[in-house]
Order: structure tokens, then C-alpha cells, then sequence
DNA sequence: GTTTATGCAAATTCTTTGCAATACT
DNA sequence: AGTATTGCAAAGAATTTGCATAAAC
């Protein structure tokens, strides 16, 4: 799939910086933190526009928070999603050799059985480890 | 449990803010954020003092986090956990209408199988919904 | 009396906002 | 051409650091 082939899926203009984060996430299999992404593309992009384009993603479905242990927050490509159907419940693998976080699509989410009076909505999860890499 | 009796077997000095934010994390079935902190204790407490009591507490084992949704830390009780030996593997359920984080020590942690090649130091469950409360 | 924590000031870093100029379809 | 996005400047938060004073044991 395409960056820009993703933008205009998603009704959105096809700008240099858009371009370069989705390409960015589209080629990386972790999540990352939005210090990666200023790191990784045209050092000329404004800060600013960084977090506009990733709060412009997390709108439109193209992206989701992915939580860290340590609070700080990465972004990962929405997989399944479609624009009102949201699916971020994979399980989110974070190694403690290499500080990557990745999402384990294929793991399914476990059956949680909470006490009476409790409805869930969402569950996430945060596995941490060590990885195929690393191990 | 009092304050000052966690603080000696930890310890750490007696001090009116220690003393304060753990006597209100003792007394507070929520996990709480800093922010929250700060309005529930003396206002003349330096912020930079809760951030560095915050932070013994974390070091010392007393507290640990609890990531919230939106990427914003909390901070809970330690219940379970020696100095050396933590157990943070219980289930925090955020409700999305009062917006407050437990922890359910009491429901179980589901088994979670990874691909092969990955080793699980920890498991960290958030999940969403509904509280008892709420519903 | 020693050691440790606090309070204050200030430096960094992170994030948001307003607005004119620019780029996209 | 018309609308949406960018870049810049600057405001506002959040967090960290250094150091002298004050408090705890």
C-alpha cells in the first residue's frame, strides 16, 4: 500500500509532510514515538506540522496510540481499521533489550472476566519481553 | 495501613508531603495523576516536590503507574509488591464515563501465548468501559 | 551533628494556538 | 480559484536541575 494511495482513501491532501510520516510508518513494523518520526524525515519539517499530521491520523483512523510503560506514547498504522470501525485490540509487544514496541496482530486477545456491574468497551494490551531479535 | 509506618518499612524519611500524598493514595481506591495529587493536598506543596516524591516512591517500590488511554500517567499503590519482588500483573480498568482508573486485583491475568522467540517479563492490561458506578 | 529533602529560581522540553503565506486538488 | 495545510512566532504546560536553607533521624 501506497502513502498516497492511504491519504486519498482517507479524503485527505497528499502534503510532504503526511506523505513522509505514512511512508515512515507504512515501512516500519514498530511503533514509533513522535521524536522518532522528527528524526527520521526531512529535518526541515516544522515540529508543529508533525503533531498536526499525527493528530490529523489519529481523526481520521489512519493511526493509533500505542502505550509505552514508561508513559510515553508511540503511533502505529491502524491495520484493520476502517474509518468507523476501529480495531486496536492486538496485543502490543514491548522488548526490554531494544526499547521497540511492536503490534503482534496474530496474538489473540484473551477473554477478561471482570466482576459483576463492569461493561467493557476496549481492551489493551502491553506485553513486555524479550524479542525474536533479541532473545 | 498508615503513611508513616509504609514510609519507615521503605526507608524514607517522614516528611509532611510524603506523608500527605501517600496518606491519600492509601485512602483513594483510584490510581491518581499528578495534577490530581496536587489538588488533593496542601496547595503550598512545591510541584517540584511531588514530582521528586512521585519519583522516590516509583524508585522505592511504593507506587507504580498505571498508563492511562490517553497516554497520561497515574499513579497506584503498590499492594502486593516486596522491595525486590513486584507484582504490577493485575487488570486496570479505566471507565469511560467518570474517567477513573482501578486496579482489579482480584481478576485473574489471561495467559497469553507469543509467537515463538518471544520471552513475557510482564503483562500490563488496560482495559475500557463501564464502572460498577457508572453503569 | 549529619544526612537528606525541600523550596525557589531558572533552564529545558513538550504541546498548543493564531495568523499570514503557501500548496493542494 | 478556493480550501486546507504549513511555517513561524509565541504562549502555555510539563518536567528537570542546581543550590542554599530547613527538616528529619
Amino acid at each position: 500500500m501506497e502513502a498516497r494511495e492511504v491519504l486519498e482513501n482517507h479524503a485527505l491532501k497528499t502534503t510532504s509532510c503526511r506523505h513522509e510520516v505514512l511512508g515512515l510508518l507504512l515501512s516500519t513494523p514498530q511503533a514509533l514515538s513522535q521524536s522518532e518520526i522528527e528524526k527520521s524525515i526531512d529535518p526541515d519539517t516544522d515540529r508543529v506540522t508533525v503533531y498536526r499530521t499525527l493528530k490529523t491520523f489519529l481523526e481520521k483512523g489512519l493511526i493509533h496510540k500505542v502505550l509505552d510503560d514508561s508513559g510515553a506514547t508511540k503511533y502505529a498504522l491502524c491495520i484493520d481499521c476502517g474509518v468507523n470501525d476501529h480495531n486496536h485490540e492486538h496485543v502490543h509487544f514491548k522488548c526490554n533489550e531494544c526499547g521497540q514496541t511492536s503490534c503482534l496482530d496474530k496474538v489473540s486477545i484473551p477473554v477478561i472476566n471482570l466482576p459483576p456491574g463492569y461493561k467493557i468497551t476496549e481492551k489493551n494490551i502491553l506485553v513486555h519481553g524479550i524479542c525474536q531479535n533479541c532473545g
